[in-house]
DNA sequence: CGTGAAATTGAGCTCCCTCAATCTGAGTGG
DNA sequence: CCACTCAGATTGAGGGAGCTCAATTTCACG
């Protein structure tokens, strides 16, 4: 029955967007390759990066509370991915005590994930969020079974800034230090991780 | 049905922990009169806080990632909740629409929420989170009947602190800046403010 | 190649943190 | 009733981390 309502194999080019604010929340979406940026634009035109989606993700969940979302998705490189729509997912929630429990679950972690992330954030200094941000990228690719060492940031220095609280170059700097203490190799936007360790204890204790 | 689900009336003093981290969770809670803190404990002894209860807040939604709470909340004044077990909860959901979609709006909300808050308060200077803090806190006490512009403020300076990412030092010498502009008169934990429009204006074009 | 955006690096300055002293106020016991 | 106490709050001075502004340099694209 969910396998029936999941639509599959759809593509998304770079830059065009997956989902806006204020949208009607028509269907639930998983990442299966690529990555996008979720952000929203406030009043005075600045733009916000709330974070960045990878593949094995769930986008559009904030959208259960007003049934509209709330913020931008837009694709960083081409992007496929699944979509679910509500009108199907609804009458399945009834019938299927496990899925419940999923959405339920994924709604739970999102949650956690955000409020950990936003007190992290809150504590440490700017090369501690760069070094955790690098971490926490680590680990999300490593569940997907890509490699956590060795990775390409489809994010630009300033989305990552924006999504840190920074400033372009303060990120820029951050990661020159790293080169140099030996801990990274960066070049451009590809990124070699030679100690793990000292990332995830910059970054304030990562899992 | 729902009402027999529910256990009303309860209480808890000052300092009493309502949930600790890492305990099943076996009930979501509702907060009917006082506040509470939401925070966690690091590796290294620091204190995390994540937010502020107040009366007609759900506690407890985290719970669902794991089946797990994640953090500590603990009263902050005299506490009156009520408490729905998971137990006689899960039932009803199978058999009520519209509860299920109340919980998946209510975990919707408080993770837009959460997000939200992240975004606003990273990108924005010492003075415009507290004065964030303040409208958000205002804002919630209106939405509960209560006087948005008086208000005793339940936590330490430290707590506040703790929660927007500053030192308590700075969030005295904010609210001081305030009051000595006129927008707020400030007399301990006792609150008045002056012009709401200034507050909301600092914070980052609250709602 | 050439072109423009993205990234790096530098210099000066501001804001916030740190450390420290003082002040206030609620609760206690004489 | 009041002095005492102690945690919480305020205020001040100094220093450092990160922002701003600006100049190159590197990279991705045609």
């Amino acid at each position: 029955m969910l396998e029936a309502a999941v639509q599959r194999g759809r593509q998304l080019p770079t830059g065009v967007a997956l989902m806006r604010a204020g949208d009607p929340m028509a269907a639930l979406f998983v990442v299966r390759s690529g990555s996008a940026k979720r952000y929203s634009v406030t009043l005075q035109g600045a733009e916000q990066v709330h974070g960045f989606v990878l593949p094995g993700e769930a986008v559009g969940l904030e959208g259960f509370a007003s049934g509209r979302y709330t913020c931008e998705v837009s694709a960083l490189e081409p992007l496929s991915y699944c979509r679910v729509p509500m009108r199907r997912l609804e009458p399945l929630l009834e019938r299927l005590p496990g899925l419940r429990r999923e959405i339920l679950r994924l709604l739970g972690q999102a949650l956690e994930e955000s409020q950990r992330l936003r007190c992290e954030l809150a504590q440490i200094d700017a090369r501690g969020r760069v070094a955790h941000f690098l971490a926490d990228l680590s680990g999300r690719l490593a569940r997907r079974g890509l490699s956590p060492v060795e990775f390409r940031l489809s994010m630009s220095r300033a989305d990552i800034a924006r999504h840190l609280g920074l400033t372009l170059e303060t990120v820029s700097r951050a990661l020159s230090t790293f080169k140099r203490e030996g801990w990274l190799r960066v070049r451009a936007r590809d990124i070699s991780v030679l100690r793990p360790d000292a990332l995830t204890a910059l970054g304030g204790g990562l899992a």
